[in-house]
DNA sequence: AAGTTCGTGCAATTTAAACTGTACGTATAA
DNA sequence: TTATACGTACAGTTTAAATTGCACGAACTT
């Protein structure tokens, strides 16, 4: 057979279930890598992992220190066992779906803060070449995009995966 | 001055409001197209946003036409002008939340689908060689993933974008 | 009909991202 | 202490994506 030393079906299952993955904002290897972890039924090895998917384990290192700071794996200690030991999240949607959440929250807020700080200091300077027009359907774009973040923010707020 | 024949204030907001336009899939320069586009008070012909951007003529006509698959511009007809206008969609929230909710909900369904295929099938296969705690787990795992696809149908189809 | 202008397909180039091998610091084992 | 194993920083390489110049067909002008 080929080179990996997985089962097909658990491949199989890996390629499609990261496809979502990448939804969330995360990269095809990460995803796969999460996608595997999380059907692995033992805690694996950067080794491991490294072997199953076929990448170097400078790769491996990376990434999933990557899914750790996104908190979608976790370390874990097992007497006895030299080598880091990792694990998947396992709950998937509210894992997922409050990290999601949070991101957009935050984005929308941080935008939404600094235009209206483009939008507050901009009339000072008269040292812009735009005609009076031109102001005035400037700023109400601005606002319909201020609002537009607003409204992205409180979406994601009334948003409730359970 | 710069290159830039625009505003300096037109071009911070540009720069600031195409972050949240990348959140919902869209590359930089299609972001930032969109949000220079959607500033502009008049429809803009493709040499017109080439300067503007600093890009050529011909990554423009590329990018615009992403735009337009995604209905986020429209190309408009002016009697006497030879040229292509364009210019964006007006109705931000909707426009990015509808196709935004839309993409979630039709790969959601079709990744349910296709690993309820695998689900299926693959209890068939006796040419696996998975032990048999290990095909408990992995059927495990399967249900959870298909669930969690369900559960992301249903969040997004509840949304409402208004 | 002849000459312009426009948009875009395509190939070549540039730019950026992904990937890996080597080397080194730290920790464990002998 | 010495030796072995582990994870990762870093630089160099490979791979993929973005960008552009050229050229061609279609549409318009004179």
């Amino acid at each position: 057979m080929g080179k990996l030393q997985t089962n097909d079906i658990i491949v199989n299952i890996m390629i499609e279930f990261s496809k979502t993955i990448e939804l969330f904002g995360l990269t095809t290897v990460e995803a796969r890598l999460f996608a595997y972890l999380y059907l692995s039924e033992e805690d694996l090895t950067l080794d491991e992992m490294a072997d199953a998917l076929g990448k170097s384990k400078t790769s491996i290192s990376t990434n999933i220190r990557s899914l750790a700071e996104l908190n979608l794996v976790t370390r874990v200690w097992k007497k006895g066992v030299r080598k880091d030991l990792y694990q998947a999240n396992s709950q998937l949607f509210k894992t997922f779906m409050t990290s999601f959440q949070r991101k957009w929250i935050d984005i929308a807020r941080r935008q939404k803060i600094s235009l209206e700080e483009i939008n507050n200091h901009y009339k000072d300077k008269s040292s812009n070449e735009l005609t009076l027009e031109e102001q005035t359907i400037l700023t109400e774009r601005l606002n319909e995009i201020i609002i537009f973040h607003a409204q992205i923010e409180t979406l994601f707020k009334n948003m409730k995966p359970n």
